[in-house]
DNA sequence: TGTGCTGTAATTGCAATGATTACATTGAGA
DNA sequence: TCTCAATGTAATCATTGCAATTACAGCACA
């Protein structure tokens, strides 16, 4: 199972509204070109970000940026607001394992604490990397394509 | 996005393995009442874990039991048996991004750094902990059910 | 040889994803 | 105030993956 492509195309997207904020209007239709789907898919996870709180969208006369500095928005933010599933469990449990049996009825509380680290331990390693990381990466390569 | 529950299966699979393996065969028929859930499912799971080269399955008679110590099964070796998706790539990638748009040609390779890194703090998080451990666990709580 | 179990194909229901069309709403600028 | 580009959102559709289920062939031991 993957995580889906909801969550690289918000990197994407942030990306873009950093490197064209001077140049161009980041409308969903830009980006859309830019990452090739379709604007409604954009707008859809346009709005996922704006209700985070991680990116402001006009209204009417359209283009988004950022409601809080790229230091402060990391790639875990960005999941949060475009994949997490309801509860934030990363694995799913099998329902209505057998009470009457042993292991059945005690598997659940069993794995939960190493299953919450080996979620965590992904979690954590996602709050290291921030927008402002890629925004200097993609400026850096920008000028070395000259 | 969640993994599926079939590495939970797995992992309650191989701790019924080890709990009952004096007092009854572990079949697929036995476990699907632990587990609650299709002997199909769980014949196809133990294939898995069969192909993977953690249990061996007595075809004819029936029953399963470790194909090596339990502590040299880590709970990676379960999710990379059941749970793998092609080329083990954990974060899907939109196809295509556009090659005219400076961000579009080098997002892939600007994120993929980073996104190995999450998907790695993952994993390595999974091989710390082992079968054995499972057992360990299961052997405290029974005994203090009595 | 009979019996119990595995291996596996085929089908179904269901949910999530992504693509697309359509249209009401918004708000800045002419 | 009207226009128009853009957002917000509903509805539909195809595809995919998961899980459940039925069915049956193959296997090994008593």
């Amino acid at each position: 199972m993957q995580i889906s492509s909801r969550f690289t195309i918000a990197l994407h997207v942030l990306a873009c509204m950093d490197t064209f904020k001077d140049e161009y209007k980041v409308t969903s239709d830009f980006l859309s070109a830019s990452i090739n789907t379709n604007p409604v898919i954009i707008r859809k996870i346009l709005s996922q970000l704006k209700k985070a709180g991680l990116i402001t969208v006009a209204r009417g006369t359209g283009g988004i940026s950022p409601a809080r500095p790229l230091s402060d928005i990391t790639f875990y933010d960005v999941y949060e607001a475009v994949d997490l599933v309801e509860n934030g469990e990363l694995f799913h449990f099998h329902e209505n394992p057998n009470p009457q049996c042993p292991v059945g009825r005690n598997i659940h509380g069993l794995l939960d604490e190493k299953l919450r680290a080996i979620q965590e331990a992904m979690e954590n390693e996602m709050r290291k990397y921030t927008i402002d990381d890629i925004r200097v990466d993609m400026q850096k390569l920008l000028e070395r394509e000259g």
